[in-house]
DNA sequence: CAAAGGTCCTGCTCGC
DNA sequence: TGCGAGCAGGACCTTT
């Protein structure tokens, strides 16, 4: 599910709760996720003060004096904010329980998500320490994208979907961004031009922006700190639209697997 | 049985 | 032959 305006939605939807709360208790039901969570990080968020929430990438931070926990959605994870008390329900592998009688709950069936400790220097994490630019910030343009694509062989989604040149890019819009861009998403990075990179970086901050502002994309599970869906769906031209009319030329659009991940274009209007 | 929105890691291939 | 970079594929899981 989540990339980055899903993860940026689920921060928004949070923030108020977290932030500033204290931490009562927290809960690990299931440690087994993508990484085990580590032994002991309960009892070191436990009676801690959120100073900072934060995002990087598709990770989301949550910082304390004592450190800081980062955790990340994976394919099907979600959070929620709920009253306390509430009894769990399958999955739902991790509760963040407040004081203030709120509970942050990790729900993820596929458990390809992750609950980690990054001490006091979080963007020294291994995880974090090689991510390229966050595509919102200006330190993310065309020139980012051509200067990593030089002389590679690797297709443009690939490039773009690379989190060490540019974080929060996955499969849908990663589709999405390359269609606005008409750009054939098996094209060669290292045989697109510099204005063309230009498009594309322009298009993948515009597609992530309005994707934010419509509470991120729900194909299946996700769902907002509130269990609401987004409503980006309504937007997207090519994702998930395989044989249906393209909304420029009206051809139908294709599906091709590229790199094992579900990839749709139109061949008409992306070259 | 295939596929699902993520992404790290391993191992192969290619070119120097 | 040896090495590194780049790239493809496997791996982690459950649900539909």
């Amino acid at each position: 599910m989540p990339e980055l305006p899903e993860v940026e939605t689920t921060l928004r939807g949070i923030l108020p709760t977290l932030l500033h709360s204290t931490i009562d208790q927290v809960i690990v039901r299931n440690r087994s996720l993508r990484w085990p969570v580590p032994d002991g990080l309960e009892a070191k968020l436990a009676g801690q003060t959120v100073e900072n929430v934060a995002r990087r990438g598709k990770y989301l931070l949550i910082g304390t004096p004592a450190g800081t926990a980062m955790l990340h959605l994976g394919m099907s994870g979600s959070l929620r904010v709920l009253d306390s008390g509430i009894p769990p329900e399958k999955h739902d592998h991790v509760d963040i329980a407040l004081t203030s009688k709120k509970v942050i709950r990790f729900n993820d069936p596929r458990r390809f998500g992750s609950l980690l400790w990054a001490g006091d220097q979080p963007f020294a994490h291994p995880l974090l320490a090689a991510l390229g630019p966050e595509p919102l910030s200006d330190t993310f343009a065309g020139s980012t994208l051509y200067n990593a694509g030089r002389n590679r062989q690797v297709a443009i989604k690939q490039l773009i979907m690379n989190s060490n040149i540019v974080v929060g890019v996955g499969n849908i819009y990663a589709s999405e961004s390359l269609f606005r861009a008409g750009i054939n998403p098996a094209r060669k990075a290292g045989r697109l031009s510099r204005a063309r990179y230009d498009r594309l970086a322009t298009e993948i901050k515009r597609v992530l922006s309005e994707a934010i502002k419509m509470g991120g994309t729900t194909l299946r599970d996700f769902h907002n700190a509130e269990g609401k869906p987004g409503y980006f769906k309504i937007k997207l031209q090519v994702y998930d639209r395989a044989g249906k009319p393209c909304n420029i030329c009206a051809q139908p659009i294709k599906h091709r697997v590229q790199g094992q991940r579900a990839t749709y274009y139109c061949s008409e209007c992306q070259t």
